[in-house]
DNA sequence: CGCGAGCTTGACGTTGTTCAACTAGAGTGG
DNA sequence: CCACTCTAGTTGAACAACGTCAAGCTCGCG
């Protein structure tokens, strides 16, 4: 992890997230002064989970994932992060301290923005303090499914959804090659890596998915669906 | 369910939501014109899940619970309700539907204020929005804790955890009489109600808690945290 | 060619659910 | 005052789901 020199101005940006759409050009000026664009190699921490909040980000480039440090080391994966996406912990407007941790995947950049600059500008703007309620409601909708989804389905439901999640929301495509190893898979749907990998393969065996190494093909998209409505 | 005149007005309101404090009189006076107090028998629906949302609530009195509906008729308990709590749905600033259920568990009263009028007391008072955004924010930290228990939690673990949250967020005191089932004990912890009973045995036989039917009284509650923290 | 990390597979034990029977207690009506 | 009923709660036994442990495999990489 390596500073450079902050050459992109958050106005004509390309990468930024969509909430500062709602931001003036003189407010994403200030952002601009405020920001500091880093590079994190796979694998490198972006926040650590209990630490105090000094800024929020929002991702340029590469992939990093939203994980809670759970009990006995073991993480739970919340979300994975693309490029433009934005991250403003809970902790930022209750105790200041990181309630996840998060995790380049692959190589990847993100600009991180003062915290006090974003609190000023959700002062300033209600259009934007809108946006961000609009945007973490969003995300507490996505959290009770996750509920329903790791208390009340069995393993293949829950492999079903995050298989769905990970070609619909993540990598965009159909057959999609993981970066993401199968204890990730697992922590995303809350079993054990083995189970993971048994499910996989069994759902291959129906003739759902596709699975090669690192490589999964959505074959009968239907069936996966009822699979993880069924549970 | 029915409805009485508006005696309350909410500028001098003991029973309103903290959230509040922070309007002018002016906007309190908005509110006070634009709710309607209902009462609510014990079992009756507040909000549906599902439907669209024309309102917020706050408690006057009484006790309700949260709970989102899942597959095969299994409800999952996300929180009670005392009076002064507020309720806002996520859906409120997403795609205006309720996402969870709330039902009176014994009867109730509560204040429906428009949902229009929370939107732009919202746009009008940015201390009161700041304030909502934290009041959404301690509610994701509270998913993220649930999230650990409910998933990498063993049955007594879990228990541990609803005791410790019915004894002090929800009844606050010790020997506290539930006025809610066994079944809706396992609602809230992710598991049968055959098990919910059991595991209250259990812990009543390692002197951990005292259950007489509806009365659970917490003996060793160094143990019980330890238990929750253990898993 | 060999090493090692990640992945797979099988066997086994544990955890938790389900089903069914039983019990306790709160109404209800004769 | 006593059956009767109904519901919630408890308990046991069988079963299914899932995790753990250990062994073996694959494949990229030196």
């Amino acid at each position: 992890m390596y500073n450079t020199p902050n050459k992109r101005n958050c106005v004509d940006c390309l990468k930024r997230s969509p909430l500062f759409n709602f931001l003036t050009q003189e407010q994403l000026e200030l952002v601009s002064k405020n920001k500091t664009e880093i590079d994190f190699k796979a694998g490198e921490i972006i926040y650590k989970q209990g630490t105090v909040i000094n800024d929020v980000i929002s991702l340029n480039a590469g992939m990093a994932k939203i994980y809670i440090e759970g009990l006995n080391n073991r993480d739970m994966i919340i979300s994975f992060l693309n490029a433009t996406h934005f991250v403003g912990g809970p902790g930022i407007f209750v105790d200041n301290k990181h309630h996840f941790s998060i995790k380049a995947v692959e190589d990847s950049s993100a600009c991180l923005i003062d915290g006090d600059v974003f609190k000023k500008l959700i002062k300033d703007n209600h259009e934007f303090a809108y946006a961000i309620l609009r945007f973490i409601s969003e995300k507490s909708i996505y959290y009770f499914n996750r509920f329903i989804s790791l208390t009340q389905k069995q393993m293949p439901g829950r492999i079903a959804d995050a298989i769905l999640y990970l070609s619909k929301d993540v990598y965009k495509c159909n057959p999609f090659d993981l970066n993401i190893s199968r204890q990730e898979i697992g922590e995303l749907s809350a079993m054990s890596t083995e189970s993971a990998s048994r499910i996989l393969n069994d759902l291959q065996k129906e003739g759902v998915i596709k699975v090669k190494g690192k490589r999964i093909e959505i074959i009968n998209e239907n069936l996966l669906k009822e699979i993880s409505i069924k549970g």
